[in-house]
Parts: structure tokens; C-alpha cells; sequence
DNA sequence: GCCGTTTTCGGCCCGACTGTTTTCAGTCG
């Protein structure tokens, strides 16, 4: 095999950013020009938000001052990043500031002001100093600390691990729905939404957005800050209100009148950069888009409705998944938008384990649920021997699950049963099957279960080698990661994707709410290869073929569309590209 | 520090809520 395209480890995007973060921490706690500070932190979301690493971008000598946000001098600081693994300008603002300072950020209540204050009135420079001030009462001295904002510190130091929390998508999706269940009953609440990340459905979210439109008398308000479960009211006001749930859960309403609500739910539904690029284009216009409308003077023009925003400059609209100013406005001007793919498109789930492995139900069971869903096929995969801890199959009980499947497709009807398995790719990049089983069946579903530590060089190289195997269909959870749990192994995804052109593999989009895997970004780069991708369930129950509305949601982030995404094809079509990639 | 049919200066999204103060700064989203 080659090495062609597998590099030495490199500064990752991730790495940039959270440098050129922390250069706005240090420079907003200087007081430096809050719009420095801004330009700082617009990047790193710029270069966090972008499909490819700036390593490459570098290597390739491409102008990084095409990226939105980043200038001349940015793009300078990138380039020295990405060349030297660290930046001088970082190592001397570091220097004259106390390596722990940034750490009080952290603390609600504290924001640059104030960490300032502290440093220069009480010579405080970490948390443990914070805590030692707290103690012997010296805060009460500094202007603008009241008992109030002291408990609120004090406080904030005891939950802050909780607070940094972040929750699931499918963690946070259902308590929003109960409580947007509770409100819509509520008297005078004429529409409750979520907003938020959660509207955009994010894999993660930190808090819980809710917007209510209102009549002027209602008791919208009171109930939400009556619910069940709550361990903390927050913030209380009569538009806006904050509870923490006793789950950890922070979750934030606010109410407004129904000719706002429009413009509210926009306002609210984010992401920042996606707003703020718009409120950017109507003050260009003479205009002023806030959460209560849009403004020409005090004359008030539109906002009802979402889509009263995108009207003003003539665009399509734009669905809430996509508003992460990854070039969606700049498209929806030119009516060039996606169709994103909905759950309706989908025809299939080609990543499902039965008893055969570590499923909890029968080859039948499965396919008659799949079948209840409105499917027309589902793939049998099961795990191959060498994954033990999941009872994996040895060639004797796969060649009896093939048997099983030939009986079940006589006797079922509406649905077919396609045979593959989730093969392991083992660590020299072979699959874990004798070709003769390989050559029987319709698809393989591959992937890495053990090595996750391997360097760049070797991981990459491993999927890349297992790829090269005419019986590989289709890259199951490519990164590996477990949200919250395990970060993705160390392997060149461009190299992965690249291969996968040239091979015309498949990447799976895992639909396990803690796997994602493909995430959004990947997803958007596959397409923007034109590499086919697969949103499979990665079922290990009946229940689980329901979780493919998470891999759709983070199929839409990722702007794909239903002709991206094979299990959208007819049986027919499928077994014909199956055949065909088979050679 | 970025950006540009108001281009190389002078803007930079915008408002609610809190706590503390008495008119506002800081924080937050």
C-alpha cells in the first residue's frame, strides 16, 4: 500500500482555536478594544466551523484571508501556528499575566471587568486566591461587589463543574419537549418553541432555549417558574426567566407578543454568527433587525414570522440546522440551498445487530419493526469473532445467520433482509472474515474496535489498507468517538475521505445519539467530495431503529441532501450499487 | 483585528437582567 496523503501529526483546527480564544481572554481582561477581542474569538469559530485543517490549507498555500474573519495578520499568526506548533504573540501576552487568571472567567458573575478589578485591587490570580479573598470577607471592599453578586461568586466556585456541563441532544430534547408540553397548555400561550442549539439540534447542548408568544394576560410565566423539578430560579423576569432543573439542566424562556414572535424565536435560535452576519446586512440596508422585529427607523416593518427575515434581503429560508454562517446566507441569496434530506426520505437502516452478536432481538423482530417504520430493507449486521466482548460471529454462525436470513426472506413480507455484518477492521487493516463468507454477502459494514490509540500513521493507514478490500462497502462510526466519553482516534479524515472517493466507499453517519459519527462537518466535507454516505442506526434493539431522526438531524448540519445518502434508494437501486461496487 | 457600491478610516449586533447605585456597568446570550 501507499503512505501517500498520511502526514505526521499536525496543529489541528481545534488547536488554533483555542489559542487565538485564549488570546481574547487575556486581551478582554486587559480591557484591550472589545472588537480586537471579537475578532479573536470570530476567528476561532471561523476556523473551528471549516471543513478542512488549516495545516492543509497552509501546506497547499492557499490565501487564508479568503476565510470569513480572518485578515492579513490572522492569517499570519495561522501560518506560524501551524509551522512552529505554538505562536510568540500568545507566549508574551502569557507572560505578563498570571498562568491561572483566565480560570475566574469561569465563574458566572465574573466577566473581564471584574477579574480585572480583582487582580488589580486584591492581587487575586486563581481560584484559590478567589477562595482565600471570599473567606477573609476582602471582596465587600471592591467597588460593585454587593452580598449579592459575593454569593453568587461563592456559589458559582462550588457548581462549576456542574455548570461547564454540556448535555446530549437526546438528553436535552426531551425534557424541552415536556416542558414545551406543559406551557402550550398554560392560558393566554398562543405558541411555545424551542430555540437554541437545541433547535439546530447540535449534538450537544449547554442550556435549553424556549420561546413563548403570548396574549398580554397570561400565566405562561408563573407555570414555568412553577414546574415540577426545578432546583434554582435563576433569573426571574416578567419577559425572561432561567430555572436550573434539578438534572442540571438550565433552561431559559422568554415571552413575548405574537407580532415579535417571529423575530424572537429567530433571535433566539442563533447561532450568533448566523444572526449577526444578517443584522450586519440590514443596518447596510438602513434597517435594524432585534428579537422584536425588523426596524426601518422606529417604524417597525416585519418579524411576525422567521421568514419575514429572510424575505427582507430576498433569500430563501433557511432551516434552523443550517444557521451556522458556514456560507448558508451567501447560498440562500443565490436560491442555491440543499434540500435537506428529512426522515421520510429514508428507505432503510443498513446497521443493525441481533441476538446473533450483542442485539437484544431476533433477525424477525428486527425486520418487522423496520418494516413498521415504513422500510423496505434493513441490513443484518452483526459482529464478526474477533470482538469478543460483543459475542461476535465465527464463520459457523454466520453462515447459519445467511441460512436464517433466506428463510426469513420467503416467509416475510414488505421488507427484505440484506445480509452483511459489522466486520472488524483489525489492526494490520484486514478484515476479520474469510472471503468466502465476505463473497456471500450483499454489503459489509467495517469498522475499528480496539487499537483506538494507534498514531495518525498507523490508524490511517489501517482504514485506509482495509478500504482497499473489493468486500468493503460501507466505514461504519469512521472517528469512533463517544460523545462526552471518548475522543475520536487519531486518523487523517481527508486521507480516509480521499480513499473513499477512489474506491467509491461509503461513510457511515452513525445515528447513536453519543456517536454522531460522521459529525456535521464531516458529513458536509463527504458531500463536498462527492462521497455517498449511509445514516444507519447502528440498532441494538427495537427501540433503537428510532434513533435514525438523530442521524438525520445531523445529516442536515451537515447540508446533505437525500441524494447523498444511499439507504434513500429503492431496494432495487441499492442491491444494483452494491453489485456494481462489488466489481 | 476585520472589513469595505458610504473602501484605507471608522465603524464593528443588540437588548434583558442583575446588583448596586441614584443613573449605570458588567454579564450573558
Amino acid at each position: 500500500m501507499t503512505n501517500e496523503g498520511v502526514k505526521l501529526p499536525r496543529v489541528t483546527n481545534r488547536k488554533i482555536a483555542d489559542i487565538f480564544n485564549e488570546i481574547a481572554d487575556l486581551l478582554d481582561i486587559d480591557g484591550d478594544n472589545p472588537f480586537k477581542v471579537r475578532a479573536y474569538r470570530n476567528a476561532a469559530r471561523t476556523i473551528l466551523g471549516y471543513p478542512r485543517e488549516m495545516a492543509d490549507l497552509v501546506e497547499e498555500g492557499f490565501d487564508l484571508t479568503t476565510l470569513r474573519g480572518i485578515g492579513k495578520e490572522l492569517a499570519k499568526k495561522i501560518t506560524e501556528i501551524v509551522r512552529t506548533g505554538k505562536l510568540v504573540y500568545l507566549e508574551k501576552l502569557k507572560k505578563t499575566h498570571p498562568p491561572q487568571l483566565e480560570e475566574l472567567l469561569k465563574i458566572p458573575g465574573l466577566g473581564p471587568g471584574r477579574v480585572r478589578l480583582l487582580h488589580e485591587l486584591l492581587r487575586i490570580n486563581s481560584l484559590e486566591d478567589l477562595e482565600n479573598a471570599l473567606r477573609e470577607g476582602k471582596l465587600k471592599k471592591v467597588p460593585g461587589f454587593g452580598p449579592k453578586l459575593i454569593a453568587k461568586i461563592e456559589n458559582g466556585i462550588q457548581t462549576r463543574r456542574y455548570e461547564a456541563h454540556r448535555f446530549k441532544l437526546s438528553e436535552a430534547l426531551p425534557v424541552a419537549e415536556w416542558i414545551v408540553k406543559i406551557l402550550k397548555k398554560t392560558k393566554g400561550a398562543i405558541h411555545v418553541e424551542i430555540a437554541g442549539s437545541l433547535r439546530r439540534r447540535k449534538e450537544t447542548v449547554h442550556d435549553i432555549d424556549l420561546v413563548a408568544a403570548c396574549e398580554e394576560i397570561n400565566d405562561t410565566m408563573v407555570y414555568f417558574l412553577n414546574l415540577p423539578k426545578i432546583q434554582k430560579i435563576v433569573m426571574k423576569g416578567t419577559t425572561r426567566s432561567t430555572i436550573l432543573l434539578e438534572n442540571g439542566m438550565s433552561v431559559d424562556l422568554r415571552v413575548v407578543s405574537t407580532e415579535s414572535f417571529g423575530a424572537t424565536l429567530h433571535h433566539f435560535t442563533g447561532s450568533k454568527a448566523h444572526n449577526i452576519t444578517l443584522r450586519k446586512m440590514a443596518v447596510e440596508k438602513g434597517m435594524k433587525i432585534n428579537e422584536y422585529g425588523i426596524w426601518q427607523g422606529k417604524k417597525r416593518i416585519g418579524g411576525d414570522k422567521e421568514e419575514d427575515i429572510y424575505n427582507l434581503f430576498g433569500m430563501q429560508y433557511i432551516e434552523p440546522e443550517m444557521r451556522e454562517n458556514r456560507g448558508e446566507i451567501a447560498l440562500a441569496q443565490d436560491h442555491q440551498l440543499p434540500t435537506l434530506i428529512t426522515r421520510a426520505d429514508i428507505k432503510g437502516d443498513l446497521h443493525i445487530h441481533t441476538t446473533y452478536s450483542d442485539g437484544l432481538a431476533s433477525i424477525e423482530e428486527m425486520a418487522l419493526q423496520a418494516k413498521r417504520l415504513g422500510y423496505e430493507y434493513i441490513a443484518i449486521t452483526d459482529h464478526t469473532e474477533h470482538l469478543k466482548v460483543a459475542h461476535g460471529m465465527d464463520e459457523k454462525r454466520a453462515r447459519k445467520q445467511l441460512e436464517e436470513i433466506d428463510v426469513l426472506n420467503e416467509k416475510l413480507d414488505g421488507i427484505t433482509i440484506l445480509k452483511a455484518a459489522e466486520i472488524d477492521i483489525l489492526e494490520d487493516g484486514s478484515l476479520d472474515m474469510p472471503d468466502s463468507i465476505l463473497e456471500a454477502l450483499d454489503l459489509t459494514v467495517c469498522s475499528v474496535h480496539t487499537r483506538f490509540n494507534l498514531s495518525l500513521r498507523k490508524q490511517t493507514e489501517r482504514i485506509l489498507k482495509a478500504m482497499e478490500n473489493p468486500h468493503f462497502t460501507i466505514l461504519a462510526h469512521p472517528t469512533g468517538r463517544l460523545i462526552g466519553l471518548r475522543e475520536p482516534y487519531d486518523i487523517d479524515m481527508e486521507a480516509v475521505m480521499r480513499q473513499a472517493k477512489a474506491r467509491g466507499c461509503i461513510l457511515e453517519l452513525n445515528a447513536q445519539p453519543d456517536r454522531l459519527d460522521l459529525n456535521d462537518i464531516h458529513s458536509k466535507m463527504a458531500k463536498e467530495m462527492g462521497i455517498r454516505i449511509a445514516i444507519s442506526t447502528d440498532a441494538h434493539s427495537l427501540n433503537d431503529l428510532e434513533l435514525m431522526r438523530y442521524g438525520i438531524w445531523q445529516a442536515r448540519r451537515g447540508w446533505i441532501e437525500k441524494a447523498d445518502v444511499i439507504n434513500t434508494l429503492p431496494l432495487t437501486a441499492l442491491q444494483k450499487l452494491f453489485r456494481e461496487m462489488k466489481g
